[in-house]
DNA sequence: GTGGCAAACTTGACGATGTCAAGATAAAAT
DNA sequence: ATTTTATCTTGACATCGTCAAGTTTGCCAC
């Protein structure tokens, strides 16, 4: 009722207009859109609830009706991030070659690829202190991202690994290479090696580089 | 930024006692391990400039007379923490055996060990939101415990590897093998693998399997 | 010594933020 | 039609980082 007279330098928190009812309707996936925007526009590190409201026309109080919290929404929308993750693992996978070591390939490089497209997302998808790791979308959609490594590499070890040795150590070492490449390559810790180059070209040549040692590596039986 | 009512003994601002001057003498040492301290007790996400202040007895604005602002404050304690791991890796690598593989394997776990003995250190020492990357002593730091790693590898693949080959690729691989493994283990993505064990014990055995393999797997010519 | 000046530190304010409590409104249930 | 519930707004609170302006102190020229 009372009109909202906010000095704005920001967004300018549009109020509802005509038609528009005093009830959102869909505000759930609004707010989502607009931590996707967000997220995308200032990262990771700048995102704010009350901005994210902003954004979706609503009172900076509304998300916590669907949300809770901020870290119920960002948790939220980190499930939906391993959820594309996995999409893109699938569809790389299908388009590449059936043997292992190709199937192992695909599922890292969706996960660099994911990484480098979806920066303040991947970013998001494992900084614990901005999530609620309980959350149990979010447990079932990572477990899930988790899944599609853990089967490349079980394939990959029947075909060419020693039968008898664990599978954790390799399902480790994979999993640390592609994420760890992925998060310096997003801290621009390894700007000195990209020089210049645009950071998706980059993933992508010495992500495949990298993928190839790690591969050719693995094919050795270990002496354990 | 007012987080949630977290259990926080807030420090009663302890006011100059009868024999301390005005101004503090090393204030900047004394602020530093104020913030060794908070980074150990409640973690990177939790850090506070007030709070800072308050546990080295001044108000609220001192610190910006030494540090600026609080990422130069977080910046000089994360040069620190670069440094602390340059000694570590040179402490393992007086004490392991000459041999590059024994070398390489002695940075690896330094890099491991330091990640989790000192984890919101560690964790800081990555997070270029809270830095100013462009900070001279961080920059020299960060570069100091780079080349270390550099060193054992080019070492390494002078003894062992292709002669032809790039180091550009093996090092990036590295790297990525112990910052993804320290990094995922720091954000209790490897609970599940971890089952139970202490960091530091998990981080000593899965970090020597992990070791082990990237070890093994370099020794074999690529086939590039 | 002593006057003055720069560095070190304090005080208070400002605009943010996340969350809570209480009110207003719409939709759904009875 | 009335009641209940879900949705959204409003306003307040404690806290944060930073800035501007005032105090205190160390120190150097004289």
């Amino acid at each position: 009722m009372a009109r909202r007279n906010r000095r704005v330098p920001k967004a300018p928190a549009r109020r509802p207009r005509a038609g528009e009812t005093y009830h959102h309707g869909a505000l759930r996936e609004a707010l989502l859109a607009a931590a996707e925007a967000l997220l995308l526009e200032q990262g990771v590190e700048h995102f704010t609830l009350r901005e994210c409201a902003r954004r979706a026309g609503v009172s900076h109080a509304a998300p916590a009706h669907h949300f809770g919290d901020v870290r119920g929404l960002l948790s939220a929308f980190a499930a939906i991030g391993f959820e594309r993750m996995v999409a893109l693992m699938r569809r790389y996978r299908a388009e590449a070659s059936p043997a292992a070591a190709a199937q192992l390939r695909a599922v890292g490089q969706a996960y660099l690829d994911f990484a480098v497209a979806n920066r303040a997302h991947f970013q998001l998808m494992f900084r614990s202190d901005r999530l609620d790791r309980e959350n149990p979308e979010l447990k079932s959609a990572g477990q899930a991202a988790f899944d599609e490594l853990r089967q490349a590499m079980a394939a990959f070890q029947r075909e060419y690994g020693p039968a008898d040795a664990d599978l954790a150590p390799r399902l480790l070492l994979a999993w640390s290479v592609v994420h760890g490449f992925a998060t310096l390559l997003l801290e621009n810790q390894l700007d000195v090696f990209r020089a210049g180059r645009s950071m998706a070209a980059y993933a992508r040549t010495a992500g495949a580089d990298i993928l190839g040692l790690l591969g050719a590596g693995l094919m050795v039986p270990s002496p354990e």
